[in-house]
RNA sequence: GGGGCGGUAGUUCAAUCGGUUAGAGCACCGGCCUGUCACGCCGGAAGUUGCGGGUUCGAGUCCCGUCCGCCCCGCCA
């Protein structure tokens, strides 16, 4: 590179530069060689810019410049000048100049990339994993991670503006026996004793409330060694916060201000808020998931108590097993053919585990076309019919299954056919807070499991319920969603040991268990913890949603595949047998493997 | 753990019913070309058909196993 130095980048050389000499430097797009003039089309950051190069200018660089190829690294110095009007180029910000290079200096050579670097490369996603750099040097990677940068500098100024201090917890963490699988690190001074990667720094952040932190956020690294999918990987990231002597009603105000100034100085875009609101409860009941997507106007109905004596066998034995009988009624419906029907039934059975698809379209007159028709009496016919408002045309579909899987079905079918139908709202934003999400759920032996975690506070008003009916105990849990996608959530924290205690108790741990297991979190409550909570987004997925991007993996520098591994580092991979020994670690082969 | 889709040149794809030497675009290499911008023209090189086994006179194609990628269920405070 010798004494010399870029001035300007590719990607800003603009019309007001026209007559100066800057020097650039970058990648090689393109070269188009005229065997007397040749152009090569300079990368950055910032954009391409068309660089010049004539043999009656500059001898040497226009020599030199017919050895480059694509992605070698150059550096040009040269005059900006005007292009003439036949020649501007309106596909490149930069199309309207050029820069008839001076000197050329090639800082690289490159081997030939394995695709080619553009909006849309057309590679399969394993060879662009495999490539990630070239992959990197594509517009849409680009600008995701300058996105990612922008909600961390958004959030970063949001929060400190708003009191948060920004303090770090420890990656070596300890191993809890609740929620997703852990990461262990060994530990060599430690013998047989394992550090976990944080699942979240949920415990810990709950301990800086209690050591007077009072706001704090941290943009915060989580591991959960579970099974991936598009929306998930097993290391991602949380933009964690909690606060003391607060209610919700405190909480949820930051957590709208963080999401209106993010969508609006990373995205440019303008959220309506206050977000809407809705309880756990409603949002079962009228969409089957717990963050619908509200630009969907389809809606369910529960018709459970029409079925209760019904000949419908299928339907009776569903509801006598406390399952539910829900309805998806979709109006004017003649765009769904027989077969788009069957089709329907098949996916629900295949993809989503469940028993079958009950439907109806109701014809001219009232007539029902149905399988299920002869099995109804009059009664349940014309109790469906009110209840879901159905009228000729219109098409009923029906689960009856146990709660969580009528719904998911129904839900799932809801946001499907109500985007292929067009029946959506128009709004390109819909933000959401979701309420009042119970404490304990009942797990499959009847006993209590927590919905979300073991520490959220009860709604005050129901702690008597604890004693009585812990299922009703409302939780102060609250979800952030947007568009039908969890960007977080959080809750109110039990910041009294002798509730936190009996929250034990219910979900089943003896007094000896829970010291043994969360002794620590109830000494640090005794120790005078405030009322406190907080919440945590999934940055990734928020990354992902203001990006437009159909997974996690185009928003994430370097991410794994689905069976956890990375294909640029090849990893994970085996490691010496003096580093296990070190460890004190042998590897145990597996039953049937040698 | 389960269901589904896929894997042929660097890359994106093609290859009839199982039948000649596995083809094409782009990329790559060489040559020509002074206004292109997906430059153009001429020529060339490029393959363990993911891997292993089987059936067959003959397998990219059929069968079995296996590896890898993606989507989904389970799982994921």
């Amino acid at each position: 590179m010798g004494s010399l130095r870029r001035t300007h980048a590719c990607g800003r050389v603009t019309k007001a530069l026209v007559g100066s000499e800057i020097v650039v430097a970058g990648w090689a797009h393109r070269r188009r060689d005229h065997g007397g003039v040749i152009f090569v089309d300079l990368r950055d950051r910032e954009g391409l810019v068309q660089v010049v190069f004539k043999p009656e200018v500059a001898r040497a660089a226009h020599e030199r410049a017919s050895h480059v190829r694509s992605e070698w690294v150059v550096l040009v110095r040269g005059v900006v000048e005007h292009r003439s009007p036949e020649t501007v180029n309106p596909k490149l910000a930069t199309g309207e100049v050029e820069i008839t290079a001076h000197e050329l200096r090639i800082l690289n050579s490159a081997t030939p990339p394995p695709f080619a670097i553009e909006e849309d490369s057309g590679a399969e996603e394993t060879v662009r994993l495999r490539h990630r750099i070239h992959d990197l040097r594509r517009p849409p990677l680009q600008r995701a991670l300058h996105l990612r940068h922008l909600v961390f500098q958004s959030a970063r100024r949001t929060l400190t503006d708003l009191g948060f201090f920004e303090i770090e917890t420890p990656i070596l963490a300890k191993s809890t026996p609740e929620g997703a699988r852990d990461f262990l690190v060994p530990s060599r001074l430690q013998p047989g004793s394992f550090y976990a990667l944080p699942q979240s720094p949920q415990i810990l952040k709950q301990l800086l409330m209690i050591s007077g932190f009072d706001r704090y956020f941290q943009i915060a690294r989580c591991f959960r060694d579970e099974d991936l999918r598009a929306d998930r990987q097993l290391e991602f990231t949380q933009i964690d916060l909690e606060m003391s002597f607060v209610g919700v009603e405190d909480v949820l105000p930051v957590l709208e201000e963080l999401v209106v100034r993010v969508w609006r100085e990373a995205g440019g875009i303008e959220l309506a808020h206050p977000f809407p609101r809705i309880s756990y409860e409603e949002a079962m009941r009228r969409y089957g998931v717990d963050k619908p997507d509200t630009r969907v106007l389809l809606e369910l109905v529960d018709l459970t108590h029409v079925f209760r004596e019904t000949e419908l066998r299928a339907f009776r034995s569903a509801v006598e097993q406390q399952g539910i009988v829900k309805c998806l009624p979709i109006h004017d419906a003649s765009a769904l053919s027989r077969g788009e029907i069957d089709r329907l039934e098949a996916f629900v059975k295949k993809e989503l585990g469940g028993r079958g698809l009950a439907w109806a379209r109701i014809g001219e007159e009232g007539a029902w076309q149905s399988p299920i028709a002869k099995f109804l009496s009059e009664r349940e016919r014309s109790e469906i019919v009110g209840r879901t408002e159905a009228r000729p045309g219109s098409v009923l579909f029906f689960a009856a299954d146990e709660p969580a899987k009528a719904n998911a079905i129904l839900g799932r079918l809801r946001v499907d056919l109500g985007r292929q139908l067009g029946r959506v709202d128009g709004r390109a934003w819909a933000p959401l807070l979701v309420l009042n999400f119970p404490v304990f759920e009942r797990d499959e032996e009847g006993g209590f499991t927590y919905m979300h975690m073991p520490f959220v506070a009860p709604v005050e008003e129901d702690l008597p319920l604890l004693e009585t009916e812990p299922e009703r105990v409302r939780g102060t849990h609250y979800d952030v969603v947007l568009n039908g996608v969890e960007l977080g959530s959080g809750s109110l924290r039990n910041h009294r040991s002798d509730v936190q205690r009996r929250i034990f108790e219910i979900l089943g741990y003896s007094k000896a268990d829970a010291e043994e297991r969360f002794g620590f979190m109830l000494n640090a409550l005794d120790a005078g913890a405030p009322p406190h909570g907080g919440f945590a987004f999934g940055v990734d997925r928020l990354v992902m949603l203001l990006a437009g991007a159909e997974s996690l993996r185009d928003v994430i520098a370097f991410p794994k595949t689905q069976r956890g591994q990375d294909l640029l580092l090849d990893s994970p991979s085996f490691v010496s047998a003096a580093q296990l020994d070190e460890l004190s670690l042998r590897i145990v082969p597996r039953e049937g493997e040698t």
